[in-house]
DNA sequence: ATGCCCCCGAAACGGGGA
């Protein structure tokens, strides 16, 4: 079986790109990231018409995430137990100067505040089973910036997740499980063309990097470095500044697996190639191949 | 070579991305 992983930038305008790399790669199972569409935005009828079939997750312009499939997709849960939202940070306070709220509101209808709503889960996980392999589709918040309310919020998502991926890892050795996507984690000065040119910045923290590398702990192993270990291995090139023509990349896009789903494993492939050429994502694909179950 | 930012929605610019 053949596993890939794939941050899109919009599924909407790369559509036709992603169903020639599904035909050419014979992809069985791509996770999506960033379809940057609704459910009923998606383009379904093209997938279907390749022989996939799709489950995703998009509330807005932003984020979204899906697998398509054409070995079967099952239990399709569209956030992952524990997920945090995201609230955006309230609006400052209105001036002294502005109209005071008139008191009408009804005495006994206590009025919402942030408090008290949770912060919407966003599109960012969707997990669904195929062909027996547990795949989750993966699309970590950016950070923004490390004094950002945005950065909290990645870490807490990483460390939600960590606590629920530990959990799916029972004592059964052949749990098949696959987190695979953008992580958004840059986890070693040689998955990055300069790293001074990520001083200050998100993406290299230590408390980043020590979350990522947490999953290892938990049982997991990132099975693109262990089949590429190779340095200033990239998965995605900044549109700007000829980025991709000089190679000034980033590794942020990988697979942790279950032990089971590891030993499946017979060789990992980033398509370089993908980034080529007019209408290109500034992702490009990360393929596992899977031998047949023991 | 691969090539000098791109996507979205709302508005004809601004936010988000990494």
């Amino acid at each position: 079986m053949r596993l890939a992983t794939w941050n899109v930038n919009s599924v909407r305008a790369r559509v036709d790109r992603v169903i020639a790399f599904l035909e050419r790669s014979q992809t069985d199972v791509l996770a999506i990231q960033e379809t940057k569409c609704r459910d009923e935005q998606f383009p379904v009828a093209a997938f279907e018409a390749a022989g996939y079939e799709v489950a995703h997750v998009g509330h807005s312009a932003w984020n979204g995430v899906a697998i398509a499939s054409r070995v079967g997709i099952a239990d399709v849960e569209t956030s992952f137990p524990g997920q945090p939202g995201f609230a955006k940070p309230a609006a400052p306070a209105p001036a002294d100067d502005a109209p005071a709220e008139a008191p009408d509101a009804s005495p006994d209808e206590a009025p919402a505040t942030l408090l008290e709503v949770p912060p919407p889960v966003e599109a960012r996980a969707l997990g669904a089973t195929c062909a027996g392999v547990r795949v989750w589709s993966l699309y970590v918040p950016h950070g923004r910036a490390v004094d950002d309310p945005h950065y909290a919020y990645k870490l807490a998502w990483l460390g939600a997740l960590h606590d629920a991926a530990a959990g799916w890892l029972d004592d059964d050795p052949r749990t098949q499980v696959a987190l695979v996507g953008d992580w958004n984690v840059i986890p070693l000065d040689t998955d990055v063309y300069d790293p001074a040119a990520f001083a200050g910045h998100t993406h290299v923290t230590p408390a980043e990097r020590q979350a990522f590398t947490a999953f290892a702990t938990a049982g997991y192993t990132e099975v693109t470095r262990e089949h590429l270990p190779a340095e200033h291995t990239y998965t995605y090139w900044d549109y700007q500044q000829l980025a991709f023509p000089r190679n000034k990349g980033l590794r942020i896009d990988f697979a942790y697996t279950s032990p089971a789903v590891r030993e499946r494993i017979t060789g990992v492939v980033i398509d370089r190639d993908e980034r080529k050429g007019k209408g290109a994502s500034d992702h490009v694909p990360v393929i596992l191949d899977l031998a047949d179950p023991a």
